[in-house]
DNA sequence: GGAATAGTGTCTCTCAGACACTATGAC
DNA sequence: GTCATAGTGTCTGAGAGACACTATTCC
């Protein structure tokens, strides 16, 4: 049918189509004064120059070895974070509207990083992650499906502890959760579920305080268990 | 930095980098035989010529609108399937070992359908899921992938019954799952979880029969808030 | 001692598995 | 009646929420 047209570098031989655009778009989410809060950039090229976006870029083909590895070079060059977070393939978004430069394919990801691992640069915005504005693109769309991610996920794993340093106090790690969840979660059952599925485990004798008074508290670490098997569930 | 090349329709102006390969490729599982398939086609055209392979296709940017629709679109005209199947994206795969012809973009969908709509031709195979030889790309791992998802979302979610007809008894309903699970269901659970949340309706006064002899079974069809409601849990 | 925060014990309710029971048809 | 399949009732154990209790620190 349609003819391929020649291309300069690692080229595809026999591909009969013309590709759409390939690009990787990222939501970041961290929590910043106890609030859930997405990463935007001030985009400097067109098009949408100089609106809030998702931070997100070109598959380079010479350069990424997967998508996965475009998202991490975005994160790295735009965001000037290296790593220390949690990245997971969101879903596809495609299509001939969503892009004003054509057909396009937005392979989206997100993340989760704690507040203070993330250089603060003047690009970098940060937007209540659930009090949105319009957004270019569909990047509304892909914040609220992240959103719907990283909720359903949180209920059933530790994703939630990566917006925390390596040691917490049980206490914290519930307060996380009931932020990125958004619901109160009963602080005993908490405590048997995580402690009974040796989810943490404690850092030898240390303890903690806070400001006035108050018995001091524990401290965890993610057990080895729970960073070798992350993905799987509570 | 590298020139974007022109392409002959709807053509992207401002693309600063060559774009890999588009392709969508689907998973459709069957229960055939009481036993779960995949279905694979012998392949037409190189790479991979004559052998068996998911159905898969470039993305056609002038037809189709999004990769859901190049999805359908696959299997309109690779297996004559044009509705009355489950459809959904399973994740995209992509880097430049996966296909010889270079770095590529394979936007995954997996579906469900049940056997009898599948129409017999000479090119397609149904392949045992649990039973996969070695196949082109990574298409063992689609499979691999998708088989967890179906297995995944079955376990809270009506998924199976795209495995049976309008109408069906809970007992097929239940030996359905437990075909698609791989394990052995509570029948008397099963029927009080899927009767209580109304998943199903009776179809007024009809039964059934096999066979010999025994008590005819009511039938049912999921109810109409199990099907706007589709991707509910159950 | 009191205030503040950390952590535990116990009750109750829900829900799923186990499994023995009853129901309705063909013969 | 028997056989075969459909469908129900009831017990038990695991787990989550509610919430009152105890523990350890600072002052």
């Amino acid at each position: 049918m349609r003819q391929g047209k020649p291309s300069k570098r690692p080229s595809p031989e026999t591909v009969d189509y013309p590709s759409p655009i390939a690009t990787v778009d990222v939501a970041l989410f961290t929590l910043r004064e106890g609030t859930l809060h997405v990463l935007a950039l001030r985009r400097a090229a067109p098009p949408f120059a100089g609106e809030l976006a998702l931070p997100g870029g070109y598959v380079h083909i010479d350069e990424d070895v997967d998508a996965a590895d475009t998202a991490r070079r975005v994160l790295r060059e735009k965001v000037a974070l290296d790593d220390g977070y949690f990245l997971e393939q969101l879903f596809t978004f495609s299509g001939r509207v969503r892009d004003p430069r054509g057909w396009s394919i937005s392979i989206a990801y997100y993340a989760v990083v704690r507040f203070e691992a993330i250089p603060q640069q003047s690009a970098v915005h940060l937007i209540p992650a659930d009090d949105l504005p319009d957004l270019p693109f569909d990047h509304n769309r892909i914040i609220i499906k992240a959103l719907e991610r990283l909720r359903g996920k949180s209920a059933y794993s530790t994703l939630p502890a990566y917006l925390l340093p390596e040691t917490f106090t049980l206490r914290q790690l519930h307060g996380v959760y009931e932020r990125v969840m958004g619901e109160r979660l009963d602080l005993a059952s908490f405590r048997r579920k995580i402690e009974d599925q040796e989810i943490v485990e404690a850092v030898k004798g240390e303890m903690r305080q806070r400001p006035g008074a108050g018995r001091p508290a524990q401290l965890y670490r993610l057990s080895a268990r729970t960073l070798r098997e992350f993905d799987r569930m509570i």
